[in-house]
RNA sequence: GCCGACUUGGCGCAAUUGGUAGCGCACCGCACUUGUAAUGCGGGGGUUAGGGGUUCGAGUCCCCUAGUCGGCUCCA
């Protein structure tokens, strides 16, 4: 009979006291747990024979959960020392921090926010460990009757039911409660179900931490049930770092589209119109414009024809596609002609309802029905810029990223089966390729695949899976990063979504690609095959930017307003040291306007000192300043966003910088 | 849609316990003519999102509507 155990850390074998844990084991001060055999363990956990142990340091993802988890508990200790009514929902951590959801009568305040921030100071100081404690069913429900919420958990728990995505209070194995235990008296302070692991105090906590916002959530992510009051918060290993978060919110905060959208002046959302309706400004307007002229350049090079369609439609048209019996709840009431009748009660015009068109393919189908097409007239690309109106919720709007008017890049691709992998092999490079061009270069695809055993899902079981396989094959061969999305697809067809990520790692969901097997069956699409007999087409529904508003604001926050030269409204600003100069600065300008660039010479009574902040704060890329040391020289000096300059440089060659950076589409 | 907060001149903000709206930028005018992020002086502009109520008196309190923001749910 050992006293003595063997564990494997960092590759060694050692040997160390039986009922050794992290504590003996790892010096380190920034390890906050163990992992042993794979699983996240407290310190105070004892080590076994042959475990296989490592630290857990605070810093990675593991550490900062359990930081970050630990921290929810001693709000929640917190709002309970304040209020012992609050009711305890779950507190899980979340991406940068945490939340709790309490059920509380009087919605927390953020003057509420401060005094709990303060209590859980205490509570911190304080040093309390955390001290886990197996329990079972019978003894927690009894130990915990007064929080019904947890009691629901337990009760599912039993039950074996999924408690829903972010709980860490209940998991497979044994039920734990945790304890707070005040180090002095040993005294438990708190306690609250959960399977940890935890900090082994919450001294550890540190002032790395701050709660961030109050809002409600529907308690376990349903619509059916109570609202809860959930309070927000971010936790990090030291003051510094939280301190280069609340930047990073702040830098984010800066370049949000909706304010750039208001100091840039691109555009607006009058009130006068309604929620979620935009209009676009003359400056937003060239942006926009240039956007969708190349759009169209490169779609016209690419074999797509361009069509048009009306705004709204009889509902017959979203009768037969299945969205009016699926979503009319997302649709804007119709406008109802009404029905006439003669003296005798005889019908001498119809009634009808309109609906704004929520999406366009019908009308693609409606196009690709107007004559019989042949296997020839195959792969058939419409393309529109299609404007389209949702009656989105009106809590979900946001910007021009969710609005309820907009306008897609939409098109839709009639191929045969055996174009197929052809067309969407074709169709994923465009969009890639064109993603590229707008300043997007990072990307993953994610994968969206049919649930098995779900009836919502339509179509033959034999064409799903050749068309999964061959998205699959397709974005597998475009060599990005593949992330299935399992039961992801829409019900008529599997997709693939291109995510991008932004200058500041944000990730954004832009261009799907879709097939679908149900709308040409609904419509009867058919096409004769070289043999003569009679096949149905597959549609591909693409879209690139997804919507042109929503593009506008994703790239609006990417490039934090200063959009490259190509897409600037004002590419070029000439600038004259002084009124003198202002003649010499307009000859090189009309040389400029004349080859189609966008310029402007600022001749108002202002400084220079004060255009050039002006034209700084307005994005300009190019500021072309000019005295009397460029007139002597036949030159011109640059000054760019960032503030970088370069003066002297001859006027040919400015010239050429200028419309070079223009055509290859750079970044200055 | 739900919960909460918010809504003051074009924009950003002020207005002690309710006592009849101020500032900066922008705008307009005048003067100044200057080498790399704000020249000076003067002027115009709001009845405080809209509507209703309490009060001698409301931007400040209450109610309704609209809109915005943060979440939740949703996103064909």
């Amino acid at each position: 009979m050992s006293n003595s155990i063997k564990v494997i850390h960092e590759g060694q074998q050692l040997e160390i006291a039986a009922g050794s844990t992290g504590f003996e084991l790892f010096t380190s001060k920034t390890i906050v747990a163990s992992r042993v055999n794979g699983e996240l363990k407290d310190l105070a956990h004892k080590f076994a024979d042959g475990d296989v142990v490592e630290g857990v340091e605070i810093s990675s993802q593991d550490g900062l959960n359990i930081l970050r988890h630990s921290t929810a508990h001693v709000l929640a200790q917190a709002v309970q020392s304040i209020n012992p009514e609050a009711k305890l929902g779950i507190g899980p951590p979340v991406t940068d921090g945490f939340y709790y959801d309490f059920d509380v009568v009087e919605p927390f305040t953020p003057e509420d926010l401060r005094a709990l921030e303060k209590a859980m100071d205490r509570i911190i100081r304080g040093g309390q460990r955390f001290v886990r404690r197996v329990t079972t069913d019978a003894d927690a429900i009894v130990e915990l009757a007064n929080e019904p919420y947890k009691l629901e958990l337990i009760g599912l728990k039993s039950g074996n039911q999924d408690v829903g995505e972010g709980a860490a209070e209940v998991g497979a194995g044994e039920l734990t409660i945790y304890d707070n235990i005040d180090p002095a008296t040993g005294d438990t302070k708190w306690r609250d179900l959960c399977r940890g692991p935890h900090l082994p105090n919450t001294r550890m906590i540190g002032a790395g931490f701050a709660l961030t916002r109050v809002a409600a959530a529907y308690w376990r992510g349903n619509e059916k049930n109570k609202q809860l009051q959930r309070i927000y918060g971010t936790a990090w290993p030291t003051k510094d770092e939280l301190r280069a978060y609340q930047e990073r919110v702040e830098e984010a905060a800066k370049r949000d589209h909706r304010r750039l959208g208001a100091e840039l002046d691109l555009f607006s959302f009058p009130e006068e119109i309604g929620s979620g309706l935009a209009v676009f400004h003359p400056k937003g307007g060239i942006i926009r414009r240039v956007m969708e002229d190349y759009s169209r350049q490169r779609h016209e090079e690419d074999g797509y024809e361009f069509v048009y369609s009306p705004h709204i439609t009889k509902s017959n048209l979203f009768e037969t596609s299945g969205h009016l019996a699926w979503y009319a709840d997302g649709m804007f009431p119709p406008l109802q002609l009404d029905e006439e009748r003669d003296e005798n009660g005889v019908v001498r015009k119809q009634g009808a309802d309109y609906y704004l068109k929520p999406m366009n393919c019908p009308f693609h189908i409606l196009i690709f029905k107007s004559q019989g097409r042949s296997y020839r007239d195959l792969p058939l690309r419409m393309f529109e810029f299609g404007t389209v109106y949702r009656y989105e919720k009106s809590g979900v709007l946001h910007g021009l990223t969710r609005a309820r008017g907009f306008t897609q890049d939409d098109a839709h691709l009639f191929v045969t089966p055996e174009t197929m992998e052809a067309e969407l092999t074709n169709v994923l490079n465009f969009v890639l390729d064109l993603l590229r061009d707008y300043g997007l270069d990072d990307f993953y695809l994610e994968l969206s695949t049919k649930e098995e055993g779900n009836p919502k899902f339509v179509g033959d079981d034999a064409i799903w899976q050749s068309a999964t396989a061959t998205l699959e094959k397709v974005a597998t061969q475009s060599g990005l990063e593949l992330v299935p999305d399992p039961g992801g697809a829409a019900f008529y067809g599997p997709k693939i979504s291109v995510q991008a990520r932004d200058a500041i790692g944000r990730t954004w969901q832009m261009s799907t690609i879709q097939l679908d097997f149900n709308l040409p069956e609904r419509f009867d699409l058919e096409y004769t095959a070289a043999d003569g007999s009679r096949q149905r087409p597959v549609m591909i529904h693409r879209a690139l930017f997804g919507s042109i508003e929503r593009f506008f604001g994703v790239l609006t926050e990417h490039y934090a307003g200063h959009f490259p030269p190509w897409l600037a409204p004002l590419q070029v600003v000439g600038i004259p040291v002084a009124d003198a100069f202002s003649e010499y600065l307009h000859g090189i300008v009309s040389q400029l306007r004349e080859a189609g660039v966008r310029v402007t010479v600022d001749d108002s009574d202002d400084r220079m000192q004060k255009k050039i902040r002006n034209h700084t704060k307005d994005r300009v890329p190019f500021q072309l300043i000019a005295g009397g040391e460029d007139e002597a020289a036949g030159a011109v000096s640059f000054r760019y966003r960032d503030g970088r300059q370069e003066n002297g440089v001859p006027v040919a060659e400015a010239i050429e910088r200028i419309l070079t950076a223009i055509r290859n589409k750079e970044q200055v």
